[in-house]
DNA sequence: TAGTGGTCTAGACCACTCT
DNA sequence: GAGTGGTCTAGACCACTAC
């Protein structure tokens, strides 16, 4: 028997990816059609579509209607992040979850804020501050802000045992959102909760959350001295 | 006519999408099966198939076969982070983009990059030290390590005029990588060429480079003082 | 206008996994 | 064993765009 499994789409798209890699097709080159990779792989065309979809989606190859498929000239790297909770942070690290809340006060927006979130002039946010520990040292400082009129079941809502993420998450599971990161330097209150000295640098990540394009929150994060973010591609 | 516009497989996901957002579908619910939503929507069970895999895929929802679909519980946010060239970080900013070598030495690898790298002992490296400028300001330092053994042709490349980074593209386009990033304390040599103060708060992003499961290079990024990295979900 | 990818269909069989 | 998602097929029509 001459006879192969079926050709699957993981098929075509790792066979497709390893000519790509061995430069049978270079930067730049144009790819047989879907038809006659069809052909060759003796497959449906839906197949071949499937496979070169994904490679696509990855950045690998470029498609265009009637100029057919190239190997794309400068692949965009997408490293994929994972946004987790602090809990989750933490009890990856094989480490003892707690959480503090520090302050918690209802506000109305100041200017910066309002500008962040778009939001209108003398809008209430209820501001969160708390802290994250890891086998009780200090992890995280969340400063957070959270507009009421997006989530008006806040203002019921204690945080002094769950946090505002988790509460955010179960109130507002599918937002959208736009990070920042930066290293900045630690000023009286950081070092003051995060037990580093003034200046220190620290890793920083802010998050605005919008939800059907309503601004739902602001936080900024700041973590212990020392800490790494990690992601691949 | 009471008769639709065809329903594709984007308005069927992005039926699903609003209704798990309003919450007629709320966390840990089943949803109704393929064939169900292809008769309700009324079309293919692979068009509901393609939808809802594109859910999948951004953490919306878990399949499992016989279960059936459920709303995620704890929907996994996964924001998409482009690396791209420094050169294209700079122009992006409107900015002119100057890259000049600082050194340029071939060596034994340290026992440290060894096991980064994961080299054998003794193993040759080039090791490469290079600016990044915007408008002649200082914008990023780079410290890199080339694995000789996976990249011979390295050693003819005089990297003046192009940085490794654009040359490795080039020779070895589709690798894989591991990122950390962290903040940390400007030494003597990065506030010399960053220009600012020591120990001022600096962004530092490495990276480890493989193609094929054989190590290819580890960099380690410095920017300048103020520097935001940015991603969204 | 013609070529190429984008998508849909209706049906089929398979693979996993819950009961 | 049976229900559900995973995938493939063969064909069809559509949409974009280079020519």
């Amino acid at each position: 028997m001459t006879e192969r499994a079926k050709i699957g789409f993981q098929d075509v798209r790792d066979v497709v990816l390893e000519r790509i890699q061995n430069r049978v097709w270079s930067q730049g080159d144009l790819l047989p059609t879907e038809q006659e990779l069809a052909e060759e792989f003796g497959c449906a065309r839906a197949t071949v579509n499937r496979a070169l979809r994904e490679l696509a989606d990855r950045g690998i190859i470029d498609r265009k209607r009637k100029s057919g498929t190239r190997v794309a000239v400068s692949p965009v790297k997408q490293a994929k992040l994972e946004i987790v909770l602090t809990r989750q942070l933490v009890e990856d690290r094989n480490a003892n979850y707690r959480y503090a809340l520090v302050e918690r006060k209802e506000e109305t927006a100041p200017g910066w804020l309002a500008s962040q979130l778009d939001l209108p002039m003398g809008a209430k946010v209820l501001h969160l501050r708390a802290m994250h520990y890891a086998d009780n040292q200090p992890f995280q400082y969340e400063d957070r802000w959270i507009n009421i009129a997006a989530v008006p079941k806040v203002v019921d809502a204690d945080f002094t045992t769950v946090g505002p993420n988790e509460w955010l998450l179960g109130e507002v599971p599918f937002s959208n959102a736009e990070l920042t990161f930066a290293a900045v330097p630690a000023d009286d209150e950081l070092s003051d909760y995060l037990a580093c000295a003034k200046a220190t640098p620290l890793f920083q990540m802010e998050r605005t959350t919008w939800f059907r394009s309503q601004p739902v929150t602001f936080v900024r994060m700041s973590f212990h001295p020392g800490y790494q973010m990690r992601s691949q591609y």
